[in-house]
DNA sequence: ATAATACCCGAACATGTGTTCGATGTCAAG
DNA sequence: CTTGACATCGAACACATGTTCGGGTATTAT
């Protein structure tokens, strides 16, 4: 692995403070503390003495900054921390097919976009391509993922063996969240539920992969 | 519902263009931009300009303003997007109790971190309450969670019905996710899946709640 | 003792940056 | 035409803020 100083453990007290009020203050403000704020909330004599952690943490790896540009610090702490916000354009049942996501969604539609940090989703997924379904009934109970689930799906129109997908069955009328097996010519669809047995397709033609599954996302309120 | 203005179809050209600044400002600085970043960006033509427009979307409630302050612009549109660092603490066997988060996890272990978009979790819980356990085996299956899925939860000793807890059954010495039922003085632990039926503990001793669950999360890879 | 290193201080300096203000242009309502 | 609300402009002002510098203190190694 190794990336970079691991000196981690080893970081000195007002270090630390200092790291501390960074965080903390762009938490609450929404915008980084200048430096005479992380004096006023450190307790810190002097502002050349902040600037002085302030470059001590930068050589460190733990802040990035931008000279001559008030408040121009970054923490870059695990640094592939990033919101991605992904839009909800649709909800899904098992009845009917799988809403294709508009290409361009309306500026801050909000309320109807689900917001995932970057480093949870699998390699560097394009995040315009990715398009979120809330999961309606318990149709897709197989697939262990249940009403009021959201679904991050990419679009494919292809899957590859093991990836678990959005499948239109157009015999059986109905969209399902299965395994998906292409094994001499048949396709196998598996239930994500070990109990559960696999359903076998003989023509591949009828089944039509609307998109790849990526995540899986359940808030647990209170349902009852 | 009703969210005070909805004006948001008629934001007039100029305006879009700010908010797209600033949005991208943010994103590839880690800061907000000055106002005369974003007369440069925007070719607008004088700062007075760019102040009139941040004062406009201020009032429209897109934006919040610190004044006499550099940089301090936070966008505000789904605004409840931030990122919660939560620690995930240990794995969660059936045949184990929950490890008990101790206090003070230090500084940034990443690897073991997962971050979550503040505003997916329900009310405001306070970041450093949580943690995350991952679900190990596939024992908890009859919650519908499974192997590789990473539960969040907030520390309880108790919890009211309908919360979905972990809990230790000490007499049958084993660690499990149920939705949590106090009734007439005997526990029922309902599993999320509506195809099982429910555990009856008649005696209220012996469930020891460990925390309430507050999110599931499964990354999709490629399982198998 | 001497040097080296890390830490700390306060004050001054230079400039980045929010703010204000008077003047001008537009355009539709009265 | 006048009026007023809205948008634009440029320039100056005030101050918020990063930066620098000469000088300190402690601790440890040489």
């Amino acid at each position: 692995m190794m990336m970079g100083r691991r000196k981690s453990a080893t970081l000195t007290e007002p270090q630390k403070k200092v790291l501390e009020i960074l965080r903390d203050y762009q938490e609450n403000m929404g915008f980084p503390p200048s430096i005479r704020d992380i004096q006023e909330k450190g307790k810190f004599s002097s502002t050349s003495v902040v600037n002085y952690y302030l470059e001590r943490l930068e050589t460190l790896g733990f802040i990035e900054r931008s000279r001559q540009v008030s408040r121009g610090i970054r923490l870059l702490n695990g640094a592939p921390n990033e919101l991605m916000r992904i839009p909800i354009v649709g909800r899904i049942f098992a009845s009917e097919p799988v809403p294709i996501p508009s290409t361009d969604f309306s500026y801050m539609d909000a309320e109807h976009m689900v917001d995932v940090a970057r480093n949870m989703l699998p390699a560097r997924e394009k995040a315009n391509e990715l398009f979120a379904l809330e999961v309606r009934g318990d149709s897709m109970i197989d697939a262990m993922i249940f009403d009021g689930d959201i679904v991050i799906m990419k679009p494919a129109k292809q899957a590859r063996n093991g990836e678990m997908v959005a499948v239109w069955l157009s015999d059986k009328e109905e969209t399902s969240l299965k395994y998906f097996f292409l094994e001499g010519g048949r396709v196998r669809l598996q239930p994500a539920n070990p109990n559960m047995g696999p359903i076998y397709i003989d023509d591949p033609k009828t089944v039509k992969i609307q998109g790849k599954v990526v995540m899986v996302i359940r808030q647990v309120e209170k349902p009852m």
